[in-house]
DNA sequence: AATGAATGAGCTTTCATTCAT
DNA sequence: AATGAATGAAAGCTCATTCAT
């Protein structure tokens, strides 16, 4: 007479995963409760422990395999450019597109990291720092090259990495801007953040990467 | 025999919101328990409601009086200021000044607007409302005038704020930099990012959509 | 290594209620604590709430339990009883006897009633009005047909009832009475309290049904 | 800049006493906090401790000048009555006239024993016991002499200070009946309660007291 | 793989009481 | 005789976690 309502069999590990997302996201790691959790789920609290080993590792993991995608499909994104700018772009619209697909990890990743114990925390702020470190070397090259003019290379990536992130405080899909609308926003901000501040080589920075294109719904 | 330890009289209260604020800031408000803040303090948990009325209300107490001062001091610094260029400037020389020497309050009102009950969260939400509008403000005399070239500026508003306030989760004080070179960074990326950028397809850019606005959280 | 001690599976809910009765009747539901009544169960205090939702639950399930059955079985009781003498017979015959039984649920249920929050409150008053009314409408009844005088009949009402119910302050199992004289001594004063003054139908009122008797032991 | 609000002076101890006796009528002793009794006074909750020493002092105080008064009340209006029916009459005119004029210190004393420590408890008890004697004494004289008849003195005697205290659970100053009124329904019934069930000396048992009568506001 | 019932620690909040001022 | 701030205990309740079934 078990399990009248909820999950079955090997669905249910994606069911917590999925609810766990989505109530981290919406209360933060500490708020969250493994009753609700469960209750979300459709399972009694006790049988979340037949799927996670602690609420903790079920933060991490999600924390976990949501960097390592990032990373898999940044360098993807990267694959073939050359030039900095083109690199730079790149990052921003892999960045945006990214962050509108999975906003909730994005979230998670960057808001929970002190919900994580310490072994779990130093595992994932290495991975993180992977990540920071693809556009730190984007933008040490392209000021090397003279296309890119900053104060600071690492304030510099860090600002970047901010402001591309906090796109996921305010992004709903089916709001007012279409996603390349958001990705080319961004583009012209980040692309010209960067630009030296005397004469550009306008043409490099500002041409909006081929797919994109401002619309309106 | 009361009171043979800790703190006394008048100061408790300003001893319950700093080490409030630093133990929200490291923690979280849900993972912050008001027995750590009395003994931060030096009382005992429960004296702690000789001068908060709920955990709640400190916190809320914590974020409005951090995001009226902000909003004071932001007026006084824009004072005087004509061209977009130089409100853009001050706003981000302020906003740069005040997060770092207000990090943990400044932290704490973007992060765990959250934790707010819904009457809270919307006094909270007007407030920093009217923060934001003052660079939406900006922006839009900017591109008015054409000394500022942004694809949107609602999305540019949300992405500048994001930028400038990411400060937050690196900056300590005695590192790296000086305060100066931070706050020159921050100008350089910010004012370069708005920067026209030299010849575009001007028209299709920047008219926002009369209805919208974005959604947050 | 759960459940080492203690109570085990469905029968804790009704040592629950039975510890519950006895503390709430014995200290009041104000005074009791409900680590006190998980240790009487022999559970810790938390594990109740695997049994109750909140304490003011439980009280309440307990005196709308009470009076529910309570209700039933007076009109299975007056079930058959034709004169309003033969009816106000067999109530006090079975009110006194049920009170013998279940003391501690009519004394909670009477006393505890200010401890219920609004809508429980009136739902029981609700109920117990039913119950004052079987006897009020005996007595209408007896005084109509000139069986029965009092002053007036909702005094009389609230005062016999005041009279029967107080027997749960002092009996004891066990005591210097039977159960069968402590009922006859009260249908002599309440047949009595109400007969008329003049000239009474002596037969009906005061003939002490024939099962009791008083006896010592 | 103390004592804004509430009694000043030696007016507060009887403000105390005044507002204990409403908060533990309508809360019970236990529901009722120091903090709730000094904030109807008007004054701080550590204040009250110059006037009272515990909390359940105050309780002990309330009852037992009570209880004194009753009884020395009470010896008043036995004097001079030289019948037993007379006496009796005179016991429950008194009886219910008091309660209905200090409901709340004779509801407090009949419910809250329990609340009292032993030492307390077993005083009051005491007290109480000899204010029942004058019951039973009344009773055991009036079988003797064949005036009354009941089963069992002890039961009796219970019964009847049941049904005359129940009182104050209904009464409301201003309500349907007079005080009259209810002190002639009470009288009837108890009277009745106790007569002899063959043949009786009617005059004396019945005729109720000159100035009652049954009136409507 | 699910349940239901348990643990023991912990939570926010309230309590009666104390005492320097 | 009042305040305001403290104590230490206890309140009702929730938590993550365990485990026999």
């Amino acid at each position: 007479m078990a399990r009248t309502i909820g999950s079955h069999g090997p669905k249910t590990m994606e069911a917590i995963r999925k609810a766990g997302l989505r109530l981290i996201f919406e209360h933060g790691y500490a708020a969250m409760s493994l009753r609700q959790l469960a209750a979300e789920v459709g399972i009694q609290s006790g049988s979340l422990y037949n799927h996670i080993s602690t609420k903790q590792e079920l933060l991490f993991d999600l924390v976990r395999d949501h960097i390592n995608e990032l990373l898999r499909q940044l360098d993807r994104a990267l694959q073939g450019k050359q030039r900095p700018a083109d690199k730079l772009r790149a990052f921003v619209a892999f960045h945006v597109t990214y962050h509108m697909t999975k906003k909730r990890e994005v979230f998670i990743a960057n808001s929970e990291l002190r919900s994580l114990e310490p072994k779990n925390y130093e595992e994932i702020v290495a991975l993180r720092g992977a990540y920071e470190q693809r556009l730190a070397a984007i933008l040490t090259e392209g000021v090397a090259e003279g296309e890119f003019e900053v104060v600071d290379v690492q304030v510099a990536t860090f600002a970047i990495l901010a402001l591309l992130t906090g796109l996921t405080t305010w992004y709903r899909p089916g709001g007012r801007l279409t996603k390349e609308a958001i990705v080319a926003a961004h583009e012209k901000l980040v692309l010209s953040s960067v630009a030296p501040t005397g004469t550009a080589d306008r043409a490099s920075q500002c041409a909006p990467s081929p797919r994109s294109g401002l619309a309106r719904r």
